[in-house]
DNA sequence: TTTTTTTCATAACGCTGTTATGTCAGCTCG
DNA sequence: CGAGCTGACATAACAGCGTTATGAAAAAAA
């Protein structure tokens, strides 16, 4: 009897729906405490009172903190993945390779706390990715899986898995930018002098020559700026840091 | 008057002292909630309850739960003190620095979630490292230094500066373990395949050939239970995995 | 024994994410 | 238009957190 009164009404009722305004300020807010004050500064409190709501209104948008946090990482992978598609297929696959790593960096540092989420194992806000977050965020890497195939046939690698290089690739750079997220690496072996180095010795632990290398890391360097300093993925999840960190 | 008195009695009066089996209880139990439940286990009401105590204890023995993290951590450096202490120093520097790297990853893998405060970057019970505990935690990396200094006179690697290329043995594994830890690298780029590809690829990258480089690599692998997994640097902050990570 | 000092049990504070409750807003239908 | 329904959301409360405040108890010296 009841259930049927259900059914009728599921169908033919469309109740109060929530306001999107309060969802996207929640979602601003959260980023810009995030950014400017860090991961303790998100609190469902904090956010909900600077969007003049209650907290009841993260757990109707998003189910709880978890859940806003987790919209942000997914946008953290988005944005990733712009960067990524603004690097150049050029007659040099080690350059683009090289460049990737410049983009996956730029990428932390322009978004520290969320790259700390994304692939630091981070918990904020009591959120951290599930395995299946994880290996969706991995999906990045097909980009620099692409272009290590294009080095090991263009020669310049040696003849192997094009996955495992790319593993290699992610898993050195991802070391250095974390300890500089950190601050761990200070003068005189800071942390541009050591992802240089790392980039050339890199390429070069899997084939390339120390010459060619060095030739397509600086080539690299010359398209960071256009490339990928020059893309707007969006409205910054994370403002740019205020102090340059290049020279 | 009263200043006088006091100066009397702060020479002669020895009054109530804590009870030392009540500090090493709270380092104990908190070593053990945090290597079998994580770092979320970790609160004072927690851990002074199993020690029998209210959490004043923490606070008077520690100065509150920050206390107690930051001598776990302290102890985690010395135990990588430790491990690095019992690599051999060889006729094969290249394999010795391969063998660091082992020991650097097994050291994370038996006390992981302390690893992620010493160099990832994270937070424990309210607890991140200071400036000055992050720089105290790289004296490790002296061991490394000066094995690349050996590596560089052995004419294995390029004439160049030892720390740097210690920097970028330390930031690759790091990277590494620090995904491994985070449940990234998976079948069939799994941690094992990527590090020991990883291994050879960084010493190749500044500057050994690859051939010396294999048989360094396989010669440190064969070194590894008797030098570093044999070591027993204390009772275990944490306890090694249950689970094998090696077949 | 008394005095002094510190430890530490207990209670309370201010904060957290979240749930419970009931009012309000928005929509459909007669 | 009003009635009824449903979900949004304000408010209060819950249970947990680290920490502080308070005073009793313990330990040591004189």
């Amino acid at each position: 009897m009841k259930k049927i009164t259900v059914l009728c009404h599921t169908v033919k009722v469309s109740p109060r729906r929530s306001n999107p305004q309060t969802r996207s300020a929640l979602v601003d807010i959260a980023a810009r405490l995030l950014s400017d004050e860090g991961p303790q500064a998100l609190s469902a409190r904090r956010v909900a009172a600077e969007a003049g709501s209650s907290t009841m209104a993260v757990y109707t948008n998003f189910g709880g903190m978890s859940g806003l946090v987790h919209d942000m990482v997914y946008e953290g992978f988005a944005r990733l993945e712009t960067y990524f598609s603004h690097v150049g297929r050029t007659a040099d696959p080690v350059a683009d390779m090289v460049l990737f790593g410049r983009a996956y960096r730029h990428n932390a540092l322009t978004n520290p706390h969320l790259y700390a989420v994304m692939f630091g194992g981070a918990s904020l806000a009591g959120f951290s990715l599930t395995a299946e977050d994880r290996q969706y965020g991995r999906y990045t890497l097909t980009n620099v899986v692409e272009c290590a195939t294009r080095c090991i046939e263009a020669g310049r690698f040696r003849t192997g898995d094009a996955e495992l290089v790319a593993h290699q690739m992610w898993t050195a750079i991802h070391g250095l930018v974390t300890l500089e997220l950190g601050h761990y690496l200070i003068d005189p072996c800071n942390a541009d002098v050591v992802f240089e180095a790392q980039l050339t010795g890199l390429v070069v632990g899997v084939g390339d020559t120390l010459e060619a290398a060095t030739r397509s890391v600086k080539a690299s360097r010359r398209r960071l700026k256009k490339e990928v300093q020059s893309t707007r993925p969006g409205p910054s999840v994370e403002e740019e840091p205020a102090s340059a960190r290049r020279s």
